[in-house]
DNA sequence: CGTCTTCTTGACCCTTTTCAAGCGCAGTGG
DNA sequence: CCACTGCGCTTGAAAAGGGTCAAGAAGACG
């Protein structure tokens, strides 16, 4: 199957510009794949990881796990990215990843992975890019818990699925698959599901945007954009046509 | 002034094993030094890094600017650390980073460093695991201000710049230098001051700990890291003897 | 000595959490 | 075919925790 790599391929060149070398280095790059449930982890945290893993298809979210039993989800990816790039240099996983609704991942072991940087660093730096990527959408994820009221908050994450999805090229017209239940957006975002659901309830109310049945529907993207004060520039893409 | 060097030798140590022709590397690089006042910025939002910067002495914290004028912060740097390995790849910052206290900084252009990575993969590597070193930080921020009530928040962070201080040699006795005030503190942790203000009090008067004046001391560590819930696993430090 | 900033504390109010109950739907087994 | 059960969503009412506001104390600095 091609689609692998093509994602790949397609997700890095979002950020950084690949030479015919460095494809045809990825193409060769031996993926094993595999379909998830809903909700089935893939990686746990504590975990020594040998290989990375890639989203073909579907939706994979990150997640801590806390003495409570609760989970504090940090992240979610589409399909092209590399959700455990993070675990590339790491000797223990300080997180979990879980496919969020069904979804199909990719695996490659490191050893290969590191031997393609070696030969190819511009893709090596694609990579390290990635990751720091990643981090950047963490630290909007910290403002974003820390210093914004749910409705913000609510607002923004949907801006930044959103956003990300028209990228990854999932968005048909004004709507995405986010399978994603009420419980996980109130440990994504640190509130009760009482308040996710009452928060969800006035964003349709106003018909600024639809969450239900696992589809996010945006009718009214600016101004979701300035409920969200969500401002593009951290996800460090190649300015995207907004419409 | 060879203390630049060293700091950051010291640091990449702690989690890469360096060869001496990394060290050598390291030490033919070219540091230009610079020391700053409490609060001053030396990175913005918005610029255009050309240099990475290496704290040699000090503290330094990075932080977001939101519309409304009120600061996120997101991380807190100690000598050795590189607080913007994050730029390194990156068209623009999406934070800033200042001085907490008086600190010494040091810079470096990303030219000189992008040779030594061809030179020596082993330094790149170990700058590369330092930015992800710091991408668990920031996951764990999340968790902490999203999922942690307050106390625990306040305990967590004290524990995380404690451990880090302790790494960094930075502890005399119980106790380390945290130059900060319970605005910013408010501003890290998202909570208003006056409950910054209550929270630490009661952990003073529990005898669990002591933060004022700019210098933090730790009385019961056992109790402090079990009220926070910190397992300093998260660090990818070398296990470290704790007291 | 006055002024400014930071810290401290109290009182009040409001947002959000908690708790509880009901609904709808899908899967299961009688 | 239809209870039964479990899960996720919805909603209301009560409770609590933290935010806001205001005022005073304690230093720091000129």
């Amino acid at each position: 199957m091609e689609k692998a790599h093509d994602v790949l391929i397609r997700n890095l060149g979002e950020h950084t510009k690949l030479a015919a070398e460095d494809v045809a280095e990825i193409r060769a790059l031996t993926f094993t794949q595999r379909d998830f449930a809903p909700n089935e982890d893939f990686i746990r945290q504590g975990d020594e990881p040998e290989h990375s893993a890639l989203v073909v298809s579907g939706m994979v979210a990150r997640y801590h796990l806390l003495g409570s039993g609760r989970r504090q989800y940090l992240a979610f990816h589409l399909s092209g990215d590399l959700p455990d790039s993070q675990g590339l240099f790491i000797d223990q996983m300080d997180h979990a990843l879980c496919a969020l609704g069904p979804a199909t991942v990719a695996f490659i072991p490191h050893r290969e992975l590191f031997i393609a940087f070696r030969r190819r660093p511009t893709f090596g730096q694609a990579v390290w890019r990635e990751t720091l990527r990643d981090a950047a959408i963490f630290r909007e994820a910290i403002t974003n818990n820390s210093a914004r009221p749910m409705q913000a908050r609510m607002a923004h994450l949907c801006c930044e699925l959103f956003y990300r999805a028209r990228v990854a090229q999932l968005v048909r017209g004004n709507r995405c698959r986010v399978p994603i239940s009420l419980t996980q957006l109130g440990e994504t975002l640190g509130m009760a599901i009482a308040t996710v659901n009452r928060t969800l309830a006035e964003l349709r109310r106003t018909g600024t945007m639809d969450l239900r049945e696992g589809e996010l529907i945006v009718l009214k993207w600016r101004e979701l954009q300035r409920l969200g004060d969500f401002n593009p520039a951290y996800l460090h893409l190649k300015p995207q046509l907004v419409r």
